[in-house]
DNA sequence: ACCTGAACACCGTTCAAGT
DNA sequence: ACCTGAACACCGTTCAAGT
């Protein structure tokens, strides 16, 4: 109320014109980063910049073609300030997939409204080609072998991106809507006719919300669960070749 | 172009008046998901909705209280028209598995720009309760303990979700940022520094697109392995208590 | 009671005009 | 060349006025 009461009042005054020069991408990313701390993110508009930086709105086309520029770009620097850095390969594969995902969960969490961009978006950026480079990584030394390795390094991060993502959505929205959709799995699934929906009906405790905290760590130890055996199966056919077989052959 | 012309025209020339009682949330409901099949689905708004009815674009608030219920109706609408009834268990849990994961899918490929929103969303309506019964039920049956068979029906949920929900959010990128992103793959990734990117550059062809054709599948089938590998030793425990132990005990 | 029209407070984006 | 102001074509939502 304030805030825009204010923001009102200065668009109408005359506002002091900014120095040339006195912008620049670096400039008004940091800005955005301001404000996407601040507004929880998704009150990341022209607008909002503008008044951060006591500039017009428009002044920033002059420096990225579109909204999706800077926001790509702002991707990134969000990105190695949550965990820039921190990547470091330890000598066990499984810490290395656990410490990955861990960071990723932790990023958009804290970041929640963005999350969704962030897991979709190819940014092409240095703190993205250290992920991928730590994943690959990671998976190479668990044992997989070099042609499928890159579609483990997907599933894998797909499924972080996406998992966390799912997590984020449920903290950022509006919170009478979130403990609605919570409370489903407390109320309404248990109250749901056991003829119709008998395996629901037996485990009244069983079901979990979206957003339950405990889901993404339970899922990534499933997914290091399925790459041991895969690379085990792997090591195995390696180490004792087929024998003569007339299923295999 | 041409759409949006007419559309103006009419708002202009007196609009003949809808007969009283001429709407309901079933037929708005329905012109809200014939403007999401044609418009992609990302054009739905009050207007769109407005000019299907032949009525003035607020005339939807007589009937629902803002857009979301309007959105939550809709999804569990498209839910029915996609895979209503289409879940009949086999007597196989993994067939069944894939069964589930591939109806959400595709319906998430039809809608590529609700599928987020579709993801992340609890409706509490009949075709979600029928999901999560058979998705549990294949579960059990795969034999899992009653205690944690909740804790990996979402883990497997918003695997399937987030997954899918990615892969249709690139589906749903302008043309020309969607060409980009996957590029990103083809070209960048191959040009990376081997000094600082070792592992990426000695696996040029190994690298897959965020929304890689193979990669659903490929994680659904990761999923169906742990999940068996957890089951068995279950079976184990069960069926060989542990012999006497320091540890165990 | 139900539908409409006008208005409000926002968006992103374009473009001519100031400096 | 860089920043501003006004304008455009949109949003969702509110509310008084028509029927």
């Amino acid at each position: 109320m304030a805030a825009s009461t204010a923001r009102g009042t200065a668009a109408k005054t005359a506002r002091p014109r900014r120095k040339r020069d006195s912008l620049s991408r670096e400039i008004i990313v940091a800005a955005a980063e301001a404000v996407a701390d601040r507004d929880g993110l998704e009150g990341l508009t022209f607008q909002a910049i503008g008044a951060e930086l006591d500039a017009h709105p428009t002044s920033v086309y002059r420096h990225f073609r579109d909204k999706d520029e800077l926001l790509l770009e702002l991707v990134d620097t969000l990105r190695a300030r949550s965990y820039g850095g921190t990547l470091v390969p330890s000598d066990d594969w499984r810490v290395d997939l656990r410490l990955a995902a861990k960071v990723v969960h932790e990023h958009y969490l804290r970041y929640p409204r963005f999350a969704f961009q962030m897991a979709a978006r190819t940014t092409r950026r240095p703190v993205e080609f250290s992920n991928v480079e730590f994943l690959l990584q990671a998976l190479v030394r668990a044992g997989l072998d070099d042609d499928s390795v890159g579609l483990y390094q997907r599933a894998f991060g797909n499924f972080v991106r996406g998992s966390a993502s799912i997590e984020a959505a449920m903290l950022a929205l509006p919170e009478e809507t979130r403990r609605a959709d919570e409370l489903a799995w407390e109320v309404e699934y248990r109250q749901l006719d056991p003829e119709s929906f008998p395996t629901v009906a037996a485990h009244p405790d069983a079901l979990r919300s979206l957003g339950d905290p405990e889901i993404f760590d339970f899922s990534i130890e499933l997914l290091i669960t399925a790459i041991e055996v895969r690379a085990a199966e792997l090591a195995d056919r390696r180490s004792a070749p087929q024998p003569a077989s007339s299923e295999e052959s």
